[in-house]
RNA sequence: GCCCCUGUAGCUCAGUUGGAUAGAGCACUGGCCUCCGAAGCCAGUGGCCCGCGUUCAAGUCGCGGCAGGGGUACCA
């Protein structure tokens, strides 16, 4: 055993790494030493060693396999490399045994007086506990919603907005630098579309007739929103030219829409940095630009007239950037591709992004290499934009899919959502899935205020701590004293407080894999682990001789409850006193 | 046709990048409040779409099927 302490994981607000990684750095001592002191041959050891918390209490806290893999580099049984290596662990103080076990796991115990030790060190980081240096503060850029503002929030650019927000959190608990930002696709002909349908319902309300666009909008809202501009501006659009007007109610309408997205996500508790016009792109010339850097690459071709991307990245010969078919103004018909690659260059250079995030939905799967070949061909690295793209959403009302139809104008909106769910069980129903997965969005559910619906446990498991220390102090304990950890040796304890130790390691696998999700789990697994502990332990005793316990526990209590309410505000919850 | 996602318990889904005995909620059955919030806890029933392959080890990787969803460039 080499007699080395190793502080590798300080606790508190100064823990940068979580215990996954800790137990990884302990390993390559370990199988370093080894190699030292003969016990095995030399062999260079790997940079990245698995380590996964233990399945089953026999397992230990956390195990390794890397002594399986490493048999065959080292010509020896996995059992006889991994009791080397155990024995070359250097000592940790949050480490109590090291074992090797068949067929070549090195099992790690975690020392309980250490554990029990952390719980003041967590409460005293209160809610930035958890929070890891993974991206030494790289600043990136969570680009989401970005729907387009020719209606209303949708379901499905409401999942768009929790994973982007949640997301933006969890990369900012990571260690990162965040900025939100929303793309109003303001440019191109569903401007036109849109300001046409305005004006088309706009012109009947004062009896004349100008024909519906025939791609319009078709919902009641542009109705309504006629109506508004009638409200306001009486009967002006219909004196002036007519595609001057189009361009005037379209503009109009959509600052219209966006102040009503602005709004309702505000309900929701998301808010961006940023409103980037995508039209700005064009205005200052950045476009041009662009087109100019790829035809010097040799990228671009004339073809029908039309300008087209080319490279050899792609699977088509060709992507269409802009159409041929220009009346006045030649930026009215950009593709999307179009407005992506100055949009990039300007989230990348111009404004030096270290990575730009993309939450887009399925649908779009198909843009993505044409961005990343686009990046590539402009000069940028394409491993500096990375696109979650999450499945569709289907909204199920008495068992049955309601069905939405976007071009009928009949949908569900994140309004109507907010009226008749309210915003957290939206944000934990929406994050509570992969976002490879179709979500089924049970409406009855989310209403429903019981035992079936999982939002309601861990708001639960937070106001029972809360109504638990709200009784301590009419029993006359002091809330706020701090007790003695090492009072806290109850299995039960013990396991609560392992948990509330894992938050790091979570937050490190949600913002490594872009996963928010893992969030849901935890936060319930927490809640569950501290009903476990209310059970098992009285936590207020007036017996006599039990007063120091009762002030460790509520100390243990009030902990948990601060780690319950750090991964509320993660999801972007709110973490209730009373329910 | 081609591209992407999915297929795990009766239902809805996890499964920490290939590890040890595959987990949770709901539903169903039975138990637990004269003491801190029973919206809670405990116990039981029950599962990896099919085939081949790679590997010491496959729910996880590869190939081929089957099934569902999405996309397929002038709407973005």
């Amino acid at each position: 055993m080499v007699a080395q302490a190793v502080a590798l994981f300080p606790g508190g607000a100064q823990s940068k790494m979580n215990l996954r990684k800790s137990i990884g750095v302990l390993l390559q001592a370990g199988l370093q030493a080894a190699q030292d002191t003969g016990a095995l041959p030399a062999f260079e050891v790997p940079a990245d060693i698995p380590v996964e918390p233990g399945r089953h209490a026999a397992h230990g806290d956390y195990g390794s396999p890397v002594c399986l893999g490493l048999a065959r580099v080292l010509h020896q049984a996995p059992i006889r490399i991994a009791q080397a290596v155990a024995e070359h662990v250097p000592a940790a103080p949050f480490v109590a045994r090291v074992e090797a076990v068949a067929p070549g796991f090195v099992n790690f115990t975690l020392d309980p007086a250490w554990v029990a030790a952390q719980v003041p060190d967590i409460l005293a980081t209160g809610e930035r506990w958890g929070s890891v240096s993974e991206g030494e503060g790289q600043r990136v850029q969570v680009e989401f919603v970005s729907a387009n503002p020719t209606g209303p929030m949708t379901v499905h650019a409401t999942r768009n907005a929790v994973i982007g927000d949640v997301l933006a959190r969890v990369i900012e608990a990571a260690g990162y630098e965040v900025q939100r930002e929303y793309y109003v696709n303001d440019a191109g002909s569903k401007v036109r579309h849109f300001g046409g349908s305005i004006l088309s319902r706009y012109a009947q309300l004062f009896g004349a007739d100008i024909p519906f666009p025939e791609q319009g909008y078709p919902g009641a809202y542009v109705t309504e929103m006629a109506q508004q501009a009638a409200d306001a501006f009486g009967d002006r659009y219909l004196a002036m030219d007519q595609a001057e007007a189009v361009r005037e109610l379209g503009r109009w309408g959509i600052d219209q829409i966006l102040k009503g997205v602005e709004e309702d996500l505000a309900l929701l508790g998301i808010r961006f940095d940023n409103w980037f016009s995508e039209r700005s792109l064009y205005e200052s010339g950045l476009f041009g630009e662009m087109m100019a850097r790829l035809a010097a690459g040799g990228h671009i071709m004339q073809r029908d007239g039309a300008t087209w991307f080319m490279h050899p990245d792609l699977d088509k010969d060709a992507v269409l950037v802009r159409s041929p078919q220009v009346i006045d103004n030649p930026e009215d018909r950009p593709t999307y591709l179009a407005s992506d690659i100055p949009y990039l260059w300007n989230k990348l250079v111009v404004r030096g992004f270290d990575k730009a995030i993309y939450v887009w939905g399925a649908d779009h799967h198909g843009d993505v290499p044409r961005v990343k070949a686009a990046a590539k061909a402009v000069g940028l690295d394409p491993e500096r934009i990375v696109i979650i793209l999450y499945q569709m959403v289907t909204l199920l009302r008495g068992g049955e899919e309601v069905r939405m139809s976007k071009s009928s104008g009949e949908f569900v909106t994140l309004r109507d959502l907010l009226a008749e769910v309210g915003p957290d069980p939206i944000r934990f129903m929406m994050l509570a899935r992969t976002v490879d997965v179709t979500l089924e969005f049970d409406l009855d559910l989310a209403v429903e205020q019981s035992d079936r619906n999982p939002v309601f446990y861990v708001k639960y498991a937070h106001t029972r701590i809360a109504g638990v220390l709200r009784h301590a102090e009419e029993q006359g304990w002091d809330p706020e004293s701090v007790g003695d950890a090492a009072l806290l040796t109850h299995p039960s304890e013990l396991d609560l407080i392992r948990k509330m130790l894992s938050l790091p390691e979570v937050i490190t696998l949600a913002s490594t894999n872009m996963a928010p999700h893992h969030l849901t789990s935890y936060a319930t697994e927490l809640a569950s682990l501290f009903h476990v502990f209310y059970r098992d332990c009285r936590i207020v005793s007036n017996e006599p001789g039990e007063a120091d316990l009762t002030r460790a526990r509520l100390m243990l209590a009030r902990t948990a409850k601060s780690v319950l309410a750090r991964v509320l505000h993660l999801m972007g919850m709110t973490a209730p006193e009373r329910m």
